[in-house]
RNA sequence: CCAGCCGGCUGGACGGUCGCUGUUGGUCGGGCCACUUCAGGGUAACCUUUGGCGCCCCUACCAAUGGAGGAAAGUCCGGGCUCCAUGGAAACACGGUGGCGGCUAACAGCCGCCGGGGGCGACCCCAGGGAAAGUGCCACAGAAAGCAAACCGCCGAAGCGGUUCUUCUUCGCCAAGAAGAAGAAACGUGGCAGCAAGGAUGAAAGGGUGCGGUAAGAGCGCACCGCGGCGGCGGCAACGUCGCUGGCAGGGUAAACCCCACCGGGAGCAAAACCGAAUAGGGAUGGCCGGGCGCGAGGCAACUUGGCGUCAGGUGCGUUUCCACACCAGCCAUCCGGGUUGGUUGCUUGAGGGAGCCAGCAAUGGCCACCCCAGACGAAUGGCCGUCGCGGAUACGCUUUCGGGCGCGUCCAGACAAAACCCGGCUUACAGGCCGGCUGGUAUU
RNA sequence: GCUGCCGUAGCUCAGGGGUAGAGCACUCCAUUGGUAAUGGAGAGGCCGAGAGUUCGAAUCUCUCCGGCAGCA
């Protein structure tokens, strides 16, 4: 199937605040699209928005090399996600795949492993080390915190 | 065979599997202005309704087919295209280019030639106009660093000084010796005139080398070289060559300012156009009013004036000037719509590729069979696996003209780098491989 | 896509054709019972890389490399 994926820089950082589980190939990002975000920043007439799959991002930095080695890193977190992580993936997710060095020259299967790793990790409820990210959701509704189950990241209630 | 020079080409192949994207075709579903069809209404145009082998759009699926580069890079130049600026001319400013001829849409590019330099050679390199238009600079060293002279120094008439020698006179009987005078020699000093050579320096010292000449010297004279001028010849030209002549005047630096010749409007596809959504400070058109003077009109006059003419001011994308042209502060009415975000177009048929033929030394141009060959936009053209092939290093075996070669196994390497509107160049990066031409050397025949 | 600026001592910067400098930092000495401050002395650079112009280049020109900033 295809890829939805993220385009604008607005969805990217909105991610940033949900779950992050990091390897030594890539950190993975992942939040609940909220509908309430979709009743006030998607009703542009921008159709697609009305999506019901996860979607994916992708962001390679310019420290990883060059424009060949950027596009070869990417490719390879696609194919990965392809072929062991989209059953893990849930709907009405975004994901945000922020790529490290040694995704450009790691065994494939050793990718693989990892991903199906991370998107098992990635669900579970946040452990200590992510409570920075806490006080940074204050752009969040808190109309919609009775939907916060365990299939969120977000466990604190709303300030 | 070794060493090297020049030019061109290439930038792994095959298969499996899972994907992305453009185009074309098909199927299912949905929508529908015009087309057609059914039924009804109407004189008709037409309206409502039903269906479609048809048209268009959207979604999903299937099939076929296309899908990164020689540099796509750096953004150093030149164009196309789009928008902005009212058009033209001159001068100035700014920037760029710089042997000559040709090619080209154009260029700082390419080709050919000339001049200079390097290499034994094939060949390579050169921002290669002007230093008698002017200004500036040339540190240190050196006598002097730019008008050409001064200085040291050289030669050196007369004069002076001492020394030596010879002759004469005096003292002395003679000799030795002493004093004086004259002459000669060299030396020192001095200096008219000469300023050319020489002067340790320096990157550079007002032509170079040699011979003659001279008191010493000097293009003072001569030969050759260099330089300048004039003329002849060859060449489209840069320039070359020959002859005559001058007798050397004019140091370097213009990638210092500058002068000369030529070229250049600015911005860039995030240009620009269209569509849809929500909100005003913007624009266009028309009307009213509207600078000075004169004419006309009205009025007895003061004066009024919307008509006509003329003069003037300001603005118009480097600056100034000139010519032409356009516009002008405010109020009212009508109309149109900006910035931002999303979508569509621009977007790939083009100075396109190219077998062959022709012109040309070549760059290139002409004719033309044939071909359509990426169009993405958080950005497609790929991920994984297997086999083969190429390169390097070696363990083992065989072989050898002892340099090596072959077989097999293992390990390593497999570059530089990805379109972003499109072309023509330049520059830079690049593992390895292939082809052609040429030069020097060695060996054999 | 377009444009501008900067690379000089460990750090911040001058110097714009003629021997590479300042401040802070560093080392040593003095001062103090000791430290800081202060004073004196010293070390540290082939001026981002490579070509070219020039007698001579950190400086002028060209080409690369790295960094920063701006406009649309």
């Amino acid at each position: 199937m295809k890829l939805e994926t993220l385009r604008k820089r607005r969805e990217f950082l909105r991610v940033r605040g949900g779950g992050r589980w990091s390897t030594h190939a890539f950190v993975l990002e992942a939040k609940r699209r909220l509908p309430i975000d979709e009743g006030d920043k998607a009703p542009l007439p921008h159709t697609k928005n009305s999506h019901d799959g996860p979607r994916f991002g992708f962001t390679v930095t310019k420290r990883l090399g060059n424009a060949v080695a950027r596009n070869r890193i990417r490719r390879r977190l696609k194919a990965a996600l392809q072929e062991v992580a989209m059953p893990a993936a849930k709907n009405h997710f975004d994901y945000v795949l922020i790529a490290r060095a040694a995704a450009f020259d790691m065994t494939f299967a050793d990718l693989t492993g990892l991903m199906a790793k991370a998107f098992e990790r990635v669900h579970q409820p946040a452990s200590g080390r992510r409570q920075r990210h806490n006080k940074s959701k204050s752009d969040e509704s808190p109309g919609k915190s009775g939907k916060q189950t365990a299939d969120t990241v977000q466990i604190n209630p709303k300030t």
